[in-house]
Formats: structure tokens, sequence, C-alpha cells
DNA sequence: AGCACGCCGACT
DNA sequence: GTCGGCGTGCTC
């Protein structure tokens, strides 16, 4: 309910700032802050987000809203601070950054379409009509509506523009604005209602009256439902209903995303170091903000301390937020949950459909559910009254959005947490650096776990020097005899191996056999990989295929498949163990529906002997009966241009790794390197996170990169090379021009690096440039970049975009 | 974003 | 001389 007569709307469009507009009193009633509306803004009418009410409007001329689209709100009004936050933060408009939290599909606007007059038909009739106008004719009247904007894609006469516009000043067409729809709805099934007993003695058929009595002992029930037990249920409750002995009605229900059903679980008794955590952490509660690090070894029981914690935080009457990776498929921290709190947990994940997705957001703001478990979108949940968010694996990249708002969930659930005065755990067995100088700075309090739960020993992990093979047979360079005799062991013992490359495809780096060169992709700047599977070099970046018989476009001359990726080592692997049964886990193997799925069971039914994957295998996922793990080739992500790449690989190896022997006998991994004395591969040998910290933070520190300052990159790409470069330029002069004359305001440094291309200088087609700018005051750094991006000369010229990425976490 | 208003080149 | 290109500016 609002009762001033003017509401302050945010508008789902890359506009700047929230506008007013009347509220007629009959709309009143079902107003409220997070309640969509329907408003008119400029010649179209789009999707609004209620941000509050006013009770004056300051004198502008405003608009009265059309309609209001929700019964109620999608948000509380609680998170318009946090929605505000997040778009002066991250330099982004606010009714984006609502978009961008709310379930898509949501925005219903205006969109242009066409419509054939009386007269445009009669002139295509008589044949008066150029081939051009003809072709426009016959497209508009094959769909209803004809959208213009499908009309200029699909066209292949480029001056459509001018033509629609000459045709609608002949009255052979007219253009008007339709509204489109919401792309997903509440789903509405039938039920039946028992009314009254038929009158004694009157005659029935069978079938009826045992419909009427099913009906009458459950009072209420699904046609779905009764559809199971009489199949001609749907055919029978239409005179049922005419007679008034059943009322038939229509009433939403939840679609299930959650499927198979999951056995529930009693929690276990907690060990004296878990009890200890979740006392610690439960002392704080109803003390407001505080942050914790959960720090501990895979497999020492973090999932337990948090079910303990949410446990308490609901039995308050509040709720949980829990933050998990994107994976492929469900994670077991997300089944565990489900197994403890079954009805009481929503899952907001990246495989539900749009229908689903929107069912559990529902769900949330009704407050059907008091868990949120989810991927980095999940810290929207729309909860009014949050007593604790937990965010698993928190040095997960996935939690970084890489696309439109690039934000960082783990970030923002401290955010979050601080606004609502509640706590916030941040787990993981491998932190980001990050969160552990947050810890040095006692920002975060850190909480150990440093025993595996039943004490199951860490796996023995050996490094082999790749070196030592350089000059030898070359496929011992890629499967060593070492690795060879711990796989042909664990086989014999009929257990699972799962070997690790993190490339996919079967040549990675395909080369002209005469001159030399490397078959680059048409479109970007990147070496085209082999995939015999699909029978075609593909390029990673854009998708785009040659086919495999492709020559040298410089010299025509045979290509040589260099190079090797998870495809090739399976075949290797299928030549070396014929005997036995390999299945490959990347996104080549999984892009099927259900693929996922099917490899994981075969894992778990031991249907495969060696698994061979990607990062993907390293992930959430729990393999019970895997005892050895293979690395083959640790170094791969360690060279690459980006500060944060020894962060990465260590993390990455320190989770492979713990693949190993989670289940009763000890486990036990192969690394094999070109570095084998580099402090990142011994860390991750020794599982020792302190030791990697004290290597790499001195380095950052050296040359002033995350986490001791903040940086902000700015990207800026186009088709045209000269103007992408020129506009950067450009930027970096506005920026550099700023901090000249601030310099006296502020004594804090700035650095602005750049304007550099980028390390990948095209994608698509389009070259990139980009400018880092960093301080270790991220206030500092916020304002710059802002205030560049005010300056009037810093707005892009057509066919440039110009990109803001605040915490980039990788500067490719 | 999308659309209108407003200033410069190739056509009647 | 106009039609139509697309470069800035606004949308309550």
């Amino acid at each position: 309910m609002i009762d001033t007569p003017y509401i302050s709307v945010a508008v789902a469009l890359p506009v700047p700032k929230a506008y007013t507009y009347g509220l007629p009193e009959h709309f009143q009633s079902a107003c409220s802050p997070g309640v969509r509306v329907l408003i008119p803004f400029g010649k179209k009418r789009v999707t609004g987000y209620i941000l509050s009410g006013q009770k004056t409007c300051n004198g502008i001329t405003v608009k009265q809203i059309l309609d209001v689209l929700d019964d109620h709100p999608l948000f509380p009004g609680s998170a318009i601070p946090f929605f505000q936050w997040i778009a002066d933060y991250y330099l982004h408009p606010l009714g984006e950054v609502i978009r961008t939290a709310l379930p898509s599909g949501l925005e219903s606007h205006d969109e242009a379409c066409l419509f054939v007059t009386e007269k445009g038909i009669q002139a295509l009739s008589l044949k008066q009509l150029t081939p051009g106008e003809a072709e426009i004719i016959e497209f508009v009247q094959k769909r209803y509506p004809a959208k213009l904007k499908q009309l200029f894609k699909t066209s292949r006469n480029p001056s459509v523009h001018a033509l629609v516009r000459k045709m609608e000043k002949q009255d052979l067409i007219t253009l008007s604005y339709v509204l489109k729809k919401d792309g997903v709805s509440a789903r509405m099934e039938t039920f039946i209602l028992f009314q009254q007993e038929p009158e004694p003695g009157s005659r029935m058929s069978k079938k009826r009256e045992k419909l009427l009595t099913l009906v009458k002992e459950k009072k209420e029930m699904s046609l779905i439902g009764l559809k199971a037990l009489i199949p001609t249920a749907p055919s029978l409750i239409k005179p049922l209903a005419g007679a008034g002995f059943i009322k038939v009605f229509q009433r939403r229900v939840f679609r299930d995303p959650l499927g198979d059903p999951v056995e529930p679980d009693r929690p276990p008794e907690l060990t004296p170091e878990q009890a200890r955590v979740v006392k610690q952490v439960r002392d704080g509660f109803g003390k407001g903000f505080s942050a914790y690090l959960l720090t501990g070894i895979t497999g020492s029981g973090k999932t337990e301390v948090y079910m303990r914690l949410v446990l308490d935080i609901i039995e308050k009457g509040k709720k949980a937020i829990v933050l998990v990776p994107e994976i492929a498929l469900i994670s077991q921290t997300e089944r565990r949950f489900r197994a403890r709190f079954g009805e009481r947990v929503a899952v907001i994940h990246s495989s539900l459909s749009r229908g689903e997705l929107l069912d559990q957001w529902r769900k949330i703001s009704l407050d059907k559910v008091d868990i949120v478990i989810g991927a980095r979108s999940a810290v929207f949940a729309p909860f009014d009254c949050i007593g604790i968010i937990v965010v698993d694996e928190e040095h997960d990249t996935s939690y970084k959005q890489e696309t439109g708002l690039r934000y960082n969930a783990r970030d923002l659930a401290v955010v979050r947490a601080k606004l609502a005065g509640c706590p916030v755990l941040l787990g993981s067995a491998t932190p980001s650096l990050q969160s552990y100088q947050n810890v040095i700075l006692k920002r975060f309090e850190e909480l150990k776990l440093e025993s595996r739960i039943n004490l199951n020993p860490l796996p023995e992990i050996t490094l082999v020097d790749l070196k030592k093979y350089k000059d030898g047979r070359p496929d011992h360079r890629i499967i060593t005899p070492e690795l060879s005799k711990a796989v042909r062991q664990c086989l014999d013992k009929g257990d699972q191996a799962l070997i690790f490359l993190n490339r996919r495809g079967f040549a990675t780096f395909p080369v002209c056999g005469e001159c030399g060169k490397a078959l680059t992709c048409r479109f970007c700047d990147i070496t085209m990989t082999l995939h015999k599977g699909h029978h075609e070099y593909r390029c990673h970046l854009c998708g785009y295929g040659l086919p495999v018989d492709a020559t040298c476009p410089e010299c025509k001359s045979k290509i040589r498949p260099l190079g090797f990726g998870t495809e090739k080592l399976e075949s290797m692997l299928k030549e070396r163990f014929p005997d036995a049964r390999i299945a490959r886990m990347d996104q080549d193997s999984t892009s099927k529906k259900g693929a996922v799925i099917k490899i994981l069971k075969s894992i778990r039914n031991r249907t495969v002997d060696i698994v061979v994957g990607t990062q993907m295998l390293a992930k959430g996922h729990d393999f019970p009966s895997i005892t050895l793990v293979g690395v083959i080739c640790a170094d791969l992500s360690l060279s690459l241009p980006d500060f944060r790449a020894g962060e990465r690989t260590f993390q990455l190896l320190a989770q492979v790794a713990g693949r190993a022997g989670r289940g009763d006998t000890p486990g036990r991994v192969i690394m094999q390197t070109y570095n084998p004395d580099h402090f990142i591969i011994e860390a991750s040998r020794k599982q020792d996170f302190q030791e990697f910290f004290h290597n790499e933070a001195p380095f950052r520190k050296a040359l002033s990169y995350p986490p001791f300052s903040r940086m902000t990159q700015l990207k800026i790409s186009g088709q045209d090379s000269g103007k992408v470069q020129t506009h950067a330029e450009t930027v970096a002069g506005i920026l550099k021009n700023l901090i000249q004359t601030k310099r006296k305001a502020t004594d804090a440094a700035v650095q602005v690096l750049g304007p550099v291309e980028a390390p990948i200088q095209k994608i698509s087609s389009r070259f990139r440039w980009q400018i880092l700018v960093k301080s270790p005051s991220a206030a500092l750094v916020n304002r710059l970049v802002k205030a560049t991006l005010d300056h009037p000369d810093a707005k892009p010229k057509s066919g440039i975009s110009l990109s803001v990425d605040v915490d980039p976490y990788s500067l490719m």
C-alpha cells in the first residue's frame, strides 16, 4: 500500500536516475516498493520498479502509471538500499541493477510492429509494388505481429529502414507499438472441489460416481492427480460441475525443480572442533554484522557447520542465504541442504527453466521457505529478515559475473550482511588472497577446522618432473611412465582413476606444416582447436568452425595437429589401457542435456574405470571411489598473463588433489609439471595454504595488485581497430587529466595503466583495448572512474562500446 | 536502449 | 534544391 499521489520508479533501461510518476488512487492499494508497474517512458511503455512513495512531484510535469504488474512485491523495500549501493559501487544504472537481481524474463516493453493497410493489400495484388516493397508486405503478412526489429535482422536489403518509412508515408503499411508480454508466467493447474452429494437414488455412471467419491474423500483434488486414477477424468468433470456436485477452478502451483527426491538425513554429532566453530559464530547472533572466514581442508566438515548455523537462525524465525559455486548440475552441498531441510529450501540454479526460477523466487518472497541455496544470483534472494549469509568455496571464480553488471556475489554477500546487520560466513579450503588479507587486517575473523572427519588421511601427492621426458618418446610427455604405472596399479585393484587436463579438444595447436603459421580464427585473436569428434576446427571464443580437411589459409598446405587436449588424452588412454572403460567430462562431452548426470552416474555406479576431464571434474561433485588422481600438466594456467594466475592454479590443483580418496581408502595424486620447484606447485603438493599465501602476498604487494590495492578496468571495444584505439586514448586522457587536477585534494596514489591492447586483441571481430585504474583507496578509484564516465567526451561514439569492470577477476 | 531532432553529401 | 545518412540528447 502506497498512499502518496506520486511514486519514484527505477526504469529497466540504461538511464542513470529514478523517475517520478503519478499514482492514480485506484492503484494505490496494489502498490508497494518492489512491485513492477507499466509506465509510459518516452514514446514507449516499459517496466518500472517502484522504489518509494512520494508526496510531491517537485514541480515537474509527470505522467501517470498505466498498470500494476504484480500482486506481490518481487523484492522487499529493505533491498532497495542494497541495490542502490550496488549501483553506486559498480557504476551501473539502478534500474539495470534491479533487472539483473530479479529472475530474467520479467520485463515487458513496447515493440515496434508493422501492419499492412487495405491500400497495401490492394497494391500488392495489383502488382503495383517494387520487389523490395512486395517483400516487406509479404514479410508482414507472414507473421503477426511483425516485429520491425526482426525485419531489419532478416532482410538482406540494406535500405529497408528507408523503404519502411517511405511505405508508411504512402499508407501501404502502418507502424504501431505492441506490448511484449512477460516471457514467463505463473503456472496454473485445474483443481476440483467437492460441493454436494447427488440426490439419493439418482442415477449416475460408474465412472462419474467413482470420481465423485474420490473427490468427496479428499475434499479437493488436482485434475492431474485425478487423471492418474481415472484416465478419463477431464471429460467427466464438466457434466458433474454442471450439475453442481463439484466445482472446477484454477489455482497457481509451483513447478518442482528439485525433481528426484532426496533422502532426509539426521544431523550427526559434531566433532569438538566443529562444535567450537559453531558456538563461536552463534555467540555473535543478534549482535549485528560480523564476518568470518572458515578455513579447513576438504573433508573437514564445513557443510555441517553451515547447516547447524542455518538451523539455528531459522529456529529464531530468520532467513538464511547459502551461496555455492555455479557448476554443471546441482552440487553436493545443495543436495545435503535439501536432505536436511527439505521443503524449507528454495534452490536457485542455472539449470532451472525460467518458469521454475520464477516459482522459486515467488516462494521466497511469499515467505514459503526459510533458506535459499544457489549460485551467485541467490545473493539477491528477496528475503526481508536475513539472519545469516554463507558463501561456500568463497574463492571460486564463478561468483564473479562477467557480463553486464559485473558484480562479485561473495563481496555482495558481505555488503548485504552489513546492511542486514547479520553475520556472514565465508568458507574455503583455499581462501582467496583477498579474504585472507581481510583476516590479517582483522576485518574477518578466522575460524579453523584442522582435522578430517573420520580422520581419513590426506592423499599422498607425488610430483613428476616433465623436463626429464622432454627428449624422449613424445607420448611420455603426456602420460609419463610414473602415471602410467599408477593407473595400471589402480585398474588392477579395481579402483577408479581421475585424469585432469584443463584444456579441451584434440589438437590445441594446429600449425601449418609448410610455413609454420598457427591456424587462427578469422574473427578472434586465438588459435583454433581441432575437435575430432565434431570433425572440425573450432574457435573456443566465438564458436567459428572450419572443416577437418582445412588447409593453411596462407600457403594451402596441410595442417599438423600439434598440442593436446582432453579428447586426445582420452584416445591415448584408450590405446594404453584397452581393458579400461573410459569416460570424458568436458564442455564438449556434456553439451547435450542429461549428459552430465549420465557421466556422474557412471562414475558413481563404477561403470567407468578412468574419467578424463577439465575443471568441470574438479568442482562440487563427490566421487567416493576414486583413489588415483593424475594431473597431466600442473603448470597450464600458471603462465597466463594475469596477476591471479598463480592463485588460480594453486586453488585448482588443491581442489583436484582433494578428489582423491574421499572414501575409506587413502588416495594418491600424481602431479606432472615442468616447474617442480615453483612455490605454487610445491604449496599445492603440500596442500599448504599458508605457504602459498606467504609467498604470493609479497609479490602482489610489490606490484601493488589486489589485495594491496583496488582496481577498476575500463574495456573499450569495437569493429574498427583505429577508432577503438583513439577512444581508448581519449578516455585515458580524461582520466589522467582528472588525476592532475585533483592531485592536491587527495594524497592517495592512483595509477593509470594503459591504454593497452588486451592480451586477446580481438574477439568476434571486435578489437579490444583496456585501461586499468589502480589505487589503495577503492573510493578514490570509484570517484575517478565515475567522473571520467560523466565526461561528455568519454561517451563512446557509434560502433564503440565501453564497459566498466570494478574489481576485475581476469585481466584478459 | 530507442527515438527525435538536427546538420552535411548523392540524387531528382 | 531535397532526401536520407547518422551524430548528440532526452526520456518523469
